[in-house]
DNA sequence: ACCTGAACACCGTTCAAGT
DNA sequence: ACCTGAACACCGTTCAAGT
C-alpha cells in the first residue's frame, strides 16, 4: 500500500546525506544508502547502472549548486568569487570535494564552471595555455585542501571515537620528529594549520597563484 | 620445510609491486598482496597492525627514494629540481600519490621533504607564511596532476578491457558538450591534456606558483 | 615466534521472482 | 514498471589452533 515509487532524484538527495554523515569516503555505501531509503540494495540497480553512475549524479548535483559572479567586476574579484562560492558548496557537503576526484566532470555545470574561469582569464589577455594551467592548479589546490580537512576529521574521530591509538601515534610522531629533528619550519607549519581556517589557507594559496597570473598580463599599449 | 619466514620488508616489498599492477586503489586488497606472497592473510596481521599501518609503511618506502638538490643551486632551481625528483619517484611507483593522500605523513623523510623546501624559499628572504602556503600548494598540484594521470589511466582501461561502455559515454559527453554548447575554452583545454605530459603540466603550475613567489622577495637594499 | 583456517561483518552486482 | 531476496565473489579483521 501507499505508493512505494521512489525516483532518481530522492535516491541522489538521500545519497548525499548518507555520504554527508560519512566518516569516509571508503565508509560510504549504497547498502547503507539503501537502508536509510529502507528500500533493499538491489533496487538501486534498477534505477541507475551502478555505484559510479550514482556518485556521478551525486557529483552532478553538489556542482549545479554553484553561483558564478557578475562579469562586471575586477577580474581577481571575480575569480576569488567563483572558487569561493565552490569552496563553500564542498564545505556544504562534507567528502563533496572527494566526489569530484571520483567521477569523471562530464556534468554541463562542471565544464561550464572551468570554461567561465578560463574565459576570466583569457578576457584580460591571459594566454590560453596559462589560464588553462592556473584553473588546474586552483582547481588541485581546492581539492586538496578540501580533502585534506575531511581526512583530518576523520582520522580525529578514529582516534577519539573508537579504540584507534595507533594513529593517534601518527599524529603525535609529526610533533616529536619535527622537535627531535630540530624542524623548525616544520613545527611553525603545524601553528599555522591551527592558525588559519582551511579557507584561508586555501585563499592565500589562490593568492600566490593570482600573483603570477598578474605577470602574465600583456603589457599596457 | 624451508625457512618460510617473512618479514616486513619483504611484505612492503611486494605490497607496492601488487599496488603498480592494480587497476585503481579500490582494487589493491590485502588479501591480493597475501596471495601473491604465497601466504594467508591472517599473516600480514603478524607483522602488521592493520592495513593502515601497511599503507604507512608503504609511503614511507616510496618517499625515503627521494634526493634532495644540492643547496648551492639558485633557489627556483632547487624547487623545481625537488619537486621534479618527487614527481619522478611517484610516477615509478604506481598509484603511490594516492598512497599519500591516504596517509599521515609521519614519516621523517616526509617530514623533512617538506621542511627542505620551506627552507629553499626562507632562505632568500621568503616569508615563513607564504613558503608554507606555497609548499601546501604545489604538493597539492603535484598530487593532483598525479591522481589526474592514473585515474585517467584506470577509465581508460576500464573502458578498453572491460565492457565498461558507461564510461566511455561520460568521456564523449565532455567533448560533445563541449562543442554543443561552445565552449571554446574546454576544447583549447582538452587539446592542451592532450598535447603536453603530466610532468609539462606539473612544471606550468610550479612556474607560476614560482612566479608568484618571486614577487615575495625582499626588494633588495 | 611465526603462520594457518575458519569465521564474522561488511562490500558491489546480478538475476530470477514477485507485484 | 518497479521492487525484493537470495546468491556470488569480493573485502578487512579476529582468534583459536597449529608448528
Amino acid at each position: 500500500m501507499a505508493t512505494r515509487k521512489i525516483d532518481r532524484e530522492q535516491i541522489i538527495e538521500q545519497a548525499l546525506k548518507t555520504l554527508a554523515t560519512s566518516n569516509s569516503f571508503a565508509d560510504f555505501s549504497l547498502r547503507k544508502v539503501a537502508a536509510d531509503l529502507h528500500i533493499d540494495v538491489s533496487t538501486l540497480y534498477w534505477h541507475f547502472k551502478n555505484k559510479q553512475e550514482i556518485l556521478q549524479a551525486m557529483a552532478e548535483a553538489v556542482i549545479t549548486q554553484v553561483t558564478i559572479p557578475a562579469t562586471d567586476l575586477e577580474w581577481t574579484t571575480q575569480l576569488k568569487q567563483l572558487f569561493s562560492n565552490v569552496f563553500d558548496i564542498y564545505e556544504q557537503y562534507p567528502l563533496s570535494a572527494t566526489l569530484m576526484i571520483e567521477t569523471i566532470p562530464s556534468a554541463l555545470v562542471r565544464l561550464q564552471l572551468i570554461e567561465r574561469a578560463i574565459a576570466i582569464m583569457t578576457d584580460v589577455g591571459i594566454d590560453e595555455q596559462t589560464a588553462n594551467v592556473a584553473v588546474t592548479s586552483i582547481d588541485f589546490l581546492l581539492t586538496g585542501v578540501m580533502i585534506d580537512l575531511t581526512t583530518e576529521a576523520h582520522f580525529r574521530q578514529k582516534i577519539t571515537a573508537e579504540k584507534n591509538q595507533n594513529l593517534l601515534t601518527h599524529v603525535k610522531k609529526i610533533h616529536e620528529l619535527a622537535q627531535s629533528h630540530h624542524l623548525t619550519h616544520m613545527q611553525t607549519s603545524i601553528k599555522m594549520r591551527n592558525q588559519f581556517s582551511a579557507k584561508q589557507q586555501f585563499a592565500m594559496g589562490l593568492d600566490l597563484i593570482i600573483e603570477g597570473l598578474k605577470q602574465h598580463l600583456p603589457t599596457k599599449n
